[in-house]
Formats: structure tokens, sequence, C-alpha cells
DNA sequence: GCTTCATGTAACTTTTGATATTACGAAACT
DNA sequence: AGTTTCGTAATATCAAAAGTTACATGAAGC
């Protein structure tokens, strides 16, 4: 079952657009995150349209956040992105005839209806500032580390 | 993203099992459940391997239950499949080089570790007996409705 | 013992959804 | 004007899942 990337791959973009004060063009994102720049605008589309970044045709153009860091959450990007589904199981028939079949989709249903519930949860307390706090206590673990081994790598 | 339903197939397919005194044939089993023999025996493979299920050659062969409806749960049948990934969401770069895309995978892991630990714990709780009982139920329903309406559809 | 029915499994094909690519138009800057 | 960059439609590619074919194995019935 391959997986969806675009939450990461947007909270990627996001992070380095945040760490830049230039505008970032679709091609350099694309190469960061190792895809490709078509792909980054179309997923970036559903984000623009909710408000969180915004695009700049021309010269000096691309992509910035236009939101706030501490106000954003990971549930308002899932949101952004269209909520793709979070499960990767589901029923064979969505409206079946057979009641033995009502009866297992009726239960993993519920199942799934509160667990996906808790996700979004989870994710409405996520803000992209605690994940960009998050980067810099990495960035300044990693930047210690090369200053007691510079060569090591 | 198209979704994984063999958890669904195999739940369908265990309770027709349990309704049945006599086995039932791949055949007959990927008939009622929209599919292939082919892929209810590599299916059910795994379910016969942990106990759960047992299949017999030749005439008046086919699978039957081989487990006790009140002990086993949605969690060992999940298992029995090979723990499928329960997510659709995931990442693109599983080791990233990045410290910005690390800090984006170690908070999406978390999250999921915690929600995935709620899918199984749910699963844990649910036996294929109460499944039973609530098709039951159904069909007790249902068997009244067609009594008050015999030309209803 | 021979035939038939059924599973077991490997190899192969088809399907399908996601991703990637190509192509070209529109806007903005120099 | 010419270059850069986004916007988007159309198309191609790819990979995973499902389906199919083919044949071997074993069990039951005659």
């Amino acid at each position: 079952m391959k997986r969806d990337s675009r939450l990461s791959s947007v909270l990627h973009a996001l992070l380095h657009m945040a760490a830049h004060d230039a505008p970032m063009t679709s091609d350099v994102l694309a190469r960061c995150m190792g895809t490709n720049p078509v792909v980054v605008r179309r997923t970036m589309a559903g984000l623009r349209e909710a408000g969180l970044v915004k695009s700049e045709k021309g010269h000096n153009g691309g992509w910035s956040i236009a939101c706030d860091l501490e106000a954003v959450t990971l549930r308002d990007i899932h949101a952004a992105l269209g909520e793709p589904a979070v499960f990767a199981i589901g029923h064979r028939n969505e409206a079946p005839e057979c009641l033995v079949e009502q009866a297992v989709n009726a239960a993993l249903d519920d199942t799934f209806r509160e667990v996906e519930a808790l996700l979004l949860e989870r994710f409405s307390r996520l803000t992209l500032a605690q994940l960009a706090e998050d980067f810099a206590r990495r960035l300044a673990a990693h930047r210690q580390q090369m200053r007691n081994k510079p060569d090591a790598v």
C-alpha cells in the first residue's frame, strides 16, 4: 500500500519557507523535496486557497509563508490538502446488501471514526511553530556535534 | 488512495463460515465476496497459519472456522493478515539527511504511533462473536420488516 | 484405481491510482 | 522585448494490488 506523503512534503516545504526571507521557487522546493516543480505547484495550490502561503510570478517570484506559524496546525494543513483519506484500510463495498457485510462495515466504521477523531485532535494540537522549534533544536544539537567532531560525517 | 479491504473481506467470510455447518469452498466465498477464488486462498492462508480457520481438499472440502468466536478479536485477524499498514499517510523519505524533514517525520511518527495504538486497542476489544451477534440482530430486524411489509424490496 | 473436486502456489497479466512529465499560456519583473 | 516564474491541462510512467492462468497435490466417491 503506497502512502500519501503530501502532508509530510508540504510541512517540509513550509518549514524551509519559514526559514527563508525571500520567496522560494517551485523548482527549488521540488529539488529539496525530491519531486517535480509541477507537483509542488499542484500540491501548494490547496494551501494557497486556504491562505497559508502565497505565490508570486516573475523575477524573484515563488512561494512564501502567508500565515502565523503559531496559529496554524497540522489539522489546517490536512484540511487545505483536501482532507485526504487517513486509513489504508477500508471496505470492499460501501453499501452492501448482505447483512453480514453490513454488520462488519458498521463495526469497522465506528472504530475508524473514533480513531480518526483522535488523529485530527492530535493534528490540531501541533502548530507549525512547534515543528520549527523542534527543527531549531535539532539544528543546534547538530552544530554542537560538528563542533565536537569536525571530521565526522 | 485505494484502500486495503482484506480485513473487511475476511471478516465477511468468517461470519458466513461461522453460520455454515459444512466447509465453504473458495469458489463460493469468492462469489459472495465479489472476488476470485485464488485471492480468497491467498488471503485465507495467513488465517490458516494462525489457526483461525482450516482448509480441506477434495470432495466436501473447503474452509471452516477453527477457533472460538468469543476468543478471537479483530486484532488477531489483523495480525494474521500480516499487520498491513494502517495509515494511508506517510513520509516520502524514511531516513532523511535534512534536519527539517527529520523534525517533521518525528512529529508525524509520534502522532501515528499513538493513534495506531488506539486502533489496535479497539480491535482487540472486538470479538468475532460480537460481530456475529450484531449480524443476528440485523437479521432479526430484517425478518421483522419483511413480515410487516411482505411486498417491499 | 480412476475420476472429480478442491486446495496450494507460482507465474503472469490487468487494473488503477498516484506521481511525474510535457507543453503552453499568463503575469511580473528587468 | 525578453526572461522568469507560476497555472493548468493533457499525457505518460510507475508501482502496488487484484485478478487470472496453469498446474501440482491430496481427498473423496464410484
